[in-house]
DNA sequence: CGTTCAGTTGACTAAGGTCAATTCCCGTGG
DNA sequence: CCACGGGAATTGACCTTAGTCAACTGAACG
């Protein structure tokens, strides 16, 4: 099962973990597929589980005004689901669909906090990849607040290639706080001062 | 010593501690004294502390084209310090200074990982606080991507009041992504439509 | 082939930025 | 106590950027 030693190498980026510690977690794991533009979660959806990417690609999304605006996006080896939802009990206040046919490691959120609160390593585990993903979210923030949006592109292209290929247009455009429309003039001006 | 309950209660928000879990966090606490519009912490340094506001307030800038352009504030009761630097061992990225005169618990960064290593406890609530430290965050990439800049002021105004009011407008501004003439006006305009 | 939908382009509009002039507020010193 | 100075906030005139709406192109799929 080659997958399986995949994972706990792609783990231990993070932390390392016993055998013992990683099976804990591997044998709780439910494979799920997903269509391209099958829904994951809907808006108003409580989130019950955490997902982990093992291939394809996943779009949040809010609705807004009946027009669909990506907020983020999730591909191999990165986790997915409403953090927020997850944890407050609350209704998610937007939608996960997949990019393309798309393959999940599920794990319940009762199996999550067991492994919280079961082992040291686990609620490490947990820790290290909150703290990333607010610095993910904070240089999002600045990059928000202070970037013109044809930096924004620019680093985009940078800093995530594989996102300005692998995702449309129209969902990169409001994952950047612009029209398609825009994007699409930013592009030209881009390719045409090269 | 009341601010030594009162700190034990506020924490308990979070988790419940034992007396000695508590007090192995409280015994290395420092208190530090900060004047109106002084430098707790300079772009390029290096983090090596976080810090608990017990009075008074701070606020994050970077410094944009000889700017100062406010990314966030912290007030009695949080956190603060570059989580970024301080995880990394790179240099902070913003600045942190004293909107007023402001008292701080300073915890030192090998105290805060010991913390971790040492009580389950303590590595529980450093993964809570991301948590919702991350989810404060998503929230504002949310507003910064899909809101108005009339409605991300109005949302400040009823989610936060407290901010907008002891926060220089010229500060505010730039929280909510805007120059302090464009909030001038909104602001005008929403006190006339009432 | 023809339908559909993403992407592009153009003309116009609206929101916010820029720059400069003024007013307001508040602390300081005479 | 009052007058002054200086930074914050406001206002006005103008400019830049992105949004809107509509038309058109082009590739993908049945």
């Amino acid at each position: 099962m080659p997958e399986t030693l995949d994972l706990q190498r792609h783990l231990s980026k993070w932390i390392q973990l016993s055998d013992n510690e990683f099976s804990a977690f591997q044998s709780k794991l439910k494979e799920k597929h997903l269509k391209k533009d099958e829904i994951y979660l809907a808006e108003g959806d409580v989130c019950k589980k955490i997902a982990l990417v093992t291939s394809g690609g996943l779009r949040m999304f809010y609705n807004i005004k009946g027009e669909e605006r990506c907020k983020d996006f999730q591909f191999e080896g990165q986790f997915s689901g409403s953090i927020y939802s997850l944890l407050t009990g609350k209704p998610s206040k937007f939608s996960i669909a997949a990019l393309e046919n798309t393959t999940l490691l599920e794990l319940r959120k009762q199996e999550l906090f067991n492994l919280y609160d079961n082992y040291k390593s686990w609620e490490r585990f947990g820790r290290l990849y909150a703290q990333q993903m607010f610095i993910y979210k904070e240089q999002r923030e600045t990059s928000l607040l202070f970037d013109s949006s044809v930096t924004r592109y620019e680093n985009l292209l940078r800093e995530q290639p594989q996102l300005a290929h692998r995702v449309p247009l129209k969902y990169l455009a409001s994952y950047l706080g612009i029209k398609p429309e825009s994007l699409s003039r930013i592009r030209k001006k881009i390719t045409g001062r090269k």
